[in-house]
DNA sequence: GTGCCATATTAAGTTATTGTTAAGTAACAG
DNA sequence: CTGTTACTTAACAATAACTTAATATGGCAC
């Protein structure tokens, strides 16, 4: 999750979209929307949301079989889907958790109820993430908030590939990280990059902070070994 | 989270504690109660529910009061309260979740599903976790995330093909693994490659690891002997 | 023992993967 | 617009990993 939670709101009823995006934005998020179960499954695949709230009867795809596509996919593994539904059956919210999604809220929703709900979820999936950003090892210190490195108590400026990548491996010191892994990590599940480029910038990370931090496990990855 | 999850019910009303306890304890919970706030808390210090289902209008502490303690104590960081409440109106629901909760449904309760929503939390809790990948067998100590062996504390580094079959036979200590097997798993379907590449791999290992341990089963393949 | 077969062993190829360098391109600040 | 920095790519080198080939060994049936 990046610094600013994103939020894809997705109803056919226009003004429902419009109060919600209104309220979400206001409280900070990045906000998306789509007006069918079809369109949020495409626009969640590009904009790989935090949280997805998701009407259940809509034209084209309906809430139901829209979230079933999300959960299929991995890039979406960390998204929450919460359905809006005026629809209140009990049978309903149970296909809704068995289609996978995480929460259920009934129509008509108080923006503010709803606001406290995001915030509870976020709140539970970062707490999830013990960064601390700020990495202690041996004498170095990587200190995200300030964008740098200390080591032996002089500062050390990495771009910011170099930087995340220098991040992610030392974020769990042994833990050998595949290039997929890197890949996804650093550069986005989207971007598409030559083979070398992770090779390069693990040579830019040797010779600014040490030969022997980066270990390479052929044919695996990386990993940084104090 | 041990194996199985740990409830905690809580509410001044017998029969609904009664009900929720039933319907727990035949999903497979392990389920205990709390009659009031005060109790709750000292319950759950020493039960370390996963989830707390809270009623909040009771007597002696009621339930946001009793929240908020809960959420305070450290040992209880990976607990999940869930509000249970007959409080429909904003301001409580506000509440509830300004005093740490992390859901709240509305009374009367669905049995299931509710069982569908704490299934659905404890999915989430559970996915952070992640499998081992590390087999300890003897004072052998195979570490996928790492990829490397620990034998006697020492760290031993095996090139990527050595350690899948190491630790293809490693999985099942005493399992005789054939030669078409180990070629599938190790190589893969397609690989095609000559009849003594696995021997000389197997050599390496016997090397590195030690002679005794991979034991030739002649006219079928090789074993793992602890 | 002899011959046969499967595996062991060794060293020498062969390939795949990564390292390195330099140059090209994009992004950005001033 | 210009200069700078960051990032990516391409070409080639280096090396580790892997495979193969050649030969040895050892068990077992006859």
């Amino acid at each position: 999750m990046s610094n600013i939670p994103k939020v894809l709101v997705v109803d056919d009823d226009p003004d429902i979209v419009e109060i919600l995006r209104y309220n979400l934005s206001l409280a900070g998020y990045d906000v998306k929307s789509a007006n069918n179960g079809n369109e949020a499954v495409k626009k969640a695949k590009l904009f790989i949301p935090d949280i997805i709230l998701l009407d259940i009867m809509m034209p084209e795809m309906d809430g139901i079989e829209a979230c079933s596509r999300i959960k299929e996919m991995p890039s979406l593994s960390n998204t929450m889907v919460i359905f809006l539904s005026a629809r209140n059956e009990d049978f309903t919210q149970i296909a809704a958790f068995d289609a996978g999604g995480d929460d259920y809220m009934s129509k008509p929703v108080k923006p503010k109820i709803l606001l406290k709900k995001i915030a509870s979820i976020l709140k539970r999936m970062n707490s999830g993430k013990k960064e601390s950003h700020i990495i202690e090892l041996d004498n170095i210190i990587i200190n995200r908030n300030e964008y740098k490195i200390i080591k032996n108590k002089k500062d050390i400026i990495l771009p910011r590939k170099e930087f995340e990548l220098f991040y992610l491996l030392g974020s769990k010191p042994g833990k050998v990280f595949t290039r997929d892994e890197i890949m996804s990590k650093v550069w986005g599940s989207q971007v598409i990059v030559g083979d070398r480029t992770i090779d390069v910038h693990i040579r830019k990370l040797r010779e600014k902070i040490g030969d022997s931090y980066f270990k390479t496990i052929k044919g695996v990855g990386y990993k940084f070994a104090q």
